[in-house]
DNA sequence: AAACCATTCAACCGCAAGCTC
DNA sequence: CGAGCTTGCGGTTGAATGGTT
């Protein structure tokens, strides 16, 4: 790891951008694509760190911008994501087609945030980083914990089960250890892209986790393989060859866990006037 | 018209995690 | 394997703009 080198260097412009540099960002990116931020600064003589290339073109060059107005839809949208999500500013937006994560993030900062919390004083955003889904419990022998972590790479995607018994793991101190728990909650659902939803949505998703069995879970390779190195693993089926096991076990924790977090989905996308994921679906959740 | 205040939004900063050598 | 580099994210800042007195 390390830290990034600050755009303080001598010689490096910075406030805002002219049309001239703008030109030029756009230039370089034309011919070069996304990324390779740090070069750009080398190869096109323009005063500004990578940093601040990557941010003026995310944020306001990249041609799918969408500019304009917030919709009454998007913005019932941003507030749904940001009850579910929390500040998850980039997820949020990956959800808005042609809305930025600094965009929204200022428009909730600025707009949203009182708007919601006039709406439901008693809604309780959720702030923290990792709201989504408890941890979920094995069958209490050795006290052993999964927990299903988010992968990172937004756009990865997969899902990391990650076995919580190793001593380093186990919670400090606490070693009865429910306290915390609750705490420890897992947000896979957080590093989902719009298409992965809807293939959760479109998958029997919810039916396999009621019948997880959590010892194989915690138990087969592919979950314990860190953050999957496959690739190509669709986060929400599980793995080939698990998914026998799938119907071998009986409930725990996790079904409400699971039960939850399909609610907080149906919620957000089924519930939601603007019918972005069509009223069809609606019928995979029903009994 | 001027001063003051509030709001908006582009940009910067620090941090964390992945990648590369 | 570890140090350094790069990229991405969320929080914050401050200039620009608009509204009010």
């Amino acid at each position: 790891m390390g830290r990034s080198p600050r755009c303080t260097k001598d010689g490096l412009n910075k406030g805002a951008w002219t049309a001239l540099e703008d030109e030029m960002l756009m230039d370089y990116v034309k011919s070069h694509g996304e990324g390779k931020w740090s070069n750009l600064a080398k190869e096109t003589g323009l005063k500004r760190c990578g940093k601040s290339c990557r941010l003026r073109w995310m944020n306001y060059l990249r041609p799918d911008i969408k500019r304009g107005n917030i919709s009454e839809d998007e913005e019932e949208l941003i507030i749904r994501l940001h009850k579910l999500l929390g500040n998850r500013w980039s997820l949020i937006a990956g959800r808005l087609p042609g809305r930025t994560d600094n965009e929204i993030k200022n428009y909730w900062n600025s707009y949203l945030a009182k708007k919601s919390k006039d709406q439901s004083p008693l809604a309780k955003p959720a702030t923290e980083k990792k709201p989504i889904i408890g941890l979920l419990h094995s069958n209490d022998q050795h006290n052993d914990k999964v927990a299903v972590e988010p992968s990172t790479n937004t756009n990865m995607n997969l899902v990391k089960i990650i076995n919580k018994s190793s001593p380093s793991e186990s919670s400090a101190g606490s070693p009865q250890s429910t306290a915390g728990e609750e705490e420890k909650t897992a947000d896979f659902l957080l590093d989902l892209s719009a298409e992965d939803l809807c293939r959760m949505l479109d998958s029997d998703f919810a039916a396999k986790l009621n019948d997880v069995e959590l010892n194989d879970v915690n138990n087969h390779p592919a979950m314990n393989a860190g953050d999957g190195g496959g690739g190509d693993h669709n986060p929400v089926l599980p793995p080939e060859g698990l998914e026998n096991n799938y119907n071998s076990g009986t409930g725990s924790e996790l079904c409400g866990q699971a039960n939850n977090m399909v609610s907080d989905f149906r919620s957000l996308f089924l519930e939601s006037d603007d019918g972005w994921l069509g009223n069809d679906i609606d019928i995979l959740f029903s009994d």
